[in-house]
RNA sequence: GCCCCUGUAGCUCAGAGGAUAGAGCGACGGUCUUCUAAACCGCAGGUCAGAGGUUCGAAUCCUCUCAGGGGCACCA
């Protein structure tokens, strides 16, 4: 089924034919019509302005336009009337009975409502996190985890069968460094005397590692390489880091091995394919990639003089691999430490002949956590990064995914650490969540007096009730919305939006008490409404990776929790 | 120097070429003590950084200027 906007713009187009077909309306082909949402409510609830977009080509006033449409729409249940006002706009009510239905639909569907499968049958790929095994996951990191997530959980709600993937960088320098980190550290716990690599990791998770390796092996790995801590330490992190994100909610499908770049060949066979289409040539002992060709504003090494790839090499034989396996979308979530690779990716995925419309990314600005009014800045490099676990012992896990996805990517983030930990109604997250539990509240009472809202007349809602499910029904256009502009942060904005919307009705349209008594007919329609909005939060909380509780709950005092946080060292 | 992001209410931020620019917090004034996650109602608050341009119509698109953040390796 198409979204309602789609709908009534066809219903729009019904009337623009029949006029033309009548010879009211001269012919011509029409652009594509756009249906707007009105911001007054005395506008209606859609509204057209299909005669101010075609009033050049009629060569008529769109005041007459707009009368002229209107006059020869077809009939559709969604509409209740239609209203022209100056300067031409064609203002829609939709039917109340229409509306009431929702309700319904909406608990019938249940932890499906808003199921979609506009793009059953079509597959899509998500990369996030992807952050290289070298230490706990920071803050910053988590961001891009909870925006890709986010994308993953609505994509599969307009029906895409989704990949989520990490890029999991077990080979290059960094994953070295790592490896002679643990090694020095291990030969110090054995009272040898080790050179610490130059830029090595320095955080005090390397030292646990080393002594965990201690505590198991002894002495036994006295001689042995660099790779062989590396591959211990990789493993370990990952596993660490693998825990953190869970704790928030994301899972991945699949970690996809750099290393299985090389050892299949695929990087080779990269080169390759560039040079075979002329986008790779050799100079300085180096191979080029020919990204100037492309609008670039110069040529990139991909293989170094010393025979290694540069970054970029495994990056373009990555997402020549992930087009390969037949993705329809391939979305790639990018911090904005990496922007300037982002464009260089999609040139390669050009150079190689792949479409390059089916990538997609989204590059989020950095995180600053802010408390007490100062900002607690954050380097991987040097260590002094604030950890995601601890960010979470802090404010917990739903605040950490309502607050890194509820802003645009593309804003640097305040982090504002008072409020997330904040356990009243400013805290947003307490906001949306108090709604699914105040419909909760109302179902359990209701069960206890007996009440069943089986069959329920919803003739008996109210003009209140009506206004909330117009709302409501906008949700399918803002998933559609959120996943073509590759924009997550809508679904946060509307969560909030509908709770703010769903309070002062709470105070007003009561189901159970109330001092007058409620005719009975009234408390099973409005029960059944509350039934409704308790799905469509729960649900709107679980596409943002947030648990909907059934109860009041206030969160032990988490507190400052830090005696545990790394000593840095430099 | 070049590239990317940002500049909207006191603060944090939404905002889709459409009509009188929005929310939360904070401030101010008033109800209420709950189907118990203390709420509800009202009010104030704006040169959408600035200047040009495109358009019937611009916070939104284009150009320039100013300010802040990030990035510019044969590092990843």
């Amino acid at each position: 089924m198409s979204l309602l906007p789609q709908q009534l713009a066809a219903v729009i187009r019904g009337g623009i034919t029949a006029a033309q077909a009548a010879g009211e309306l001269p012919a011509f082909a029409l652009p594509p019509l756009r249906i707007d949402r009105p911001k007054r409510p005395e506008m209606g609830d859609y509204a057209s302005a299909a005669a101010l977009q075609i009033n050049k080509q009629v060569g008529k006033p769109p005041l007459e336009v707009a009368k002229i449409i209107a006059a020869r729409l077809p009939t559709s249940e969604l509409i209740d009337s239609v209203e022209v006002v100056p300067p031409g706009f064609i203002n829609i009510r939709l039917s109340e009975a229409w509306l009431r239905m929702q309700v319904e639909h909406l608990i019938a569907a249940g932890d499906r409502a808003f199921q979609s499968s506009d793009a059953a049958g079509r597959t899509a790929q998500v990369e996030y996190v992807s952050a290289n095994p070298t230490g706990p996951l920071s803050v910053h990191r988590i961001r891009g985890g909870v925006l890709g997530d986010t994308v993953a959980n609505l994509l599969e709600v307009i029906g895409y069968t989704v990949t989520r993937e990490y890029y999991f960088n077990d080979a290059g320098q960094q994953m070295n460094k790592l490896g002679e980190s643990v090694r020095a550290r291990y030969l110090e716990i054995l009272g040898q005397d080790a050179a610490f690599p130059e830029g090595g990791y320095k955080g005090l998770y390397i030292r646990m590692i080393a002594a965990t390796i201690y505590a198991f092996k002894g002495d036994s790995l006295r001689d042995a390489s660099g790779d062989q801590f590396r591959q211990i330490a990789a493993t370990a992190i990952i596993e660490r880091i693998k825990l953190s994100m869970r704790r928030v909610n994301i899972r991945h499908n699949l970690f996809f091995n750099e290393s299985s770049l090389y050892s299949e060949n695929a990087v080779w066979d990269t080169v390759q394919a560039l040079r075979d289409r002329g986008y790779a040539y050799d100079q300085d002992g180096a191979v080029w990639f020919k990204s100037s060709a492309l609008g670039d504003e110069k040529d990139r090494v991909i293989v170094k003089r010393t025979g290694d790839p540069t970054y970029r090499l495994p990056d373009m034989a990555y997402h020549k691999n992930k087009l390969d396996r037949g993705f329809d979308l391939v979305v790639d979530v990018f911090g904005a430490d990496h922007a300037a690779t982002a464009p260089q990716v999609l040139l390669g995925v050009r150079a190689l002949g792949y479409d390059p419309s089916t990538v997609r990314t989204i590059i989020h600005q950095m995180v600053e956590l802010v408390e007490g009014g100062e900002s607690r800045r954050m380097s991987t490099r040097r260590g002094d990064f604030v950890e995601l676990d601890e960010l979470i012992d802090d404010v917990g896990a739903d605040a950490v995914r309502f607050f890194m996805l509820a802003q645009s990517p593309n804003t640097a983030m305040n982090f504002d650490v008072d409020l997330a930990r904040s356990q009243g109604d400013e805290n947003p997250v307490y906001r949306i969540q108090s709604a699914h539990v105040r419909c909760a509240g109302i179902m359990r009472k209701a069960a206890e007096k007996g009440l069943d809202d089986e069959g329920a007349d919803l003739n008996h809602l109210g003009a209140e009730e009506l206004k909330f499910l117009r709302k409501i029904i906008e949700i399918p256009e803002m998933i559609e919305r959120a996943i073509s502009d590759m924009s997550p942060q809508a679904a946060a904005f509307f969560a909030l939006d509908l709770a703010g919307a769903f309070h002062p009705l709470y105070d007003r349209v009561r189901v159970l008490s109330d001092q007058e008594g409620i005719p009975l007919e009234i408390q099973k329609a409005r029960l059944r409404f509350y039934r409704a909005c308790k799905v469509v939060f729960k649900r709107l909380l679980s596409l943002m990776g947030m648990s909907a509780p059934e109860v009041m709950e206030r969160r032990e005092d988490s507190g400052k929790n830090k005696a545990e946080a790394e000593t840095v060292e430099e």
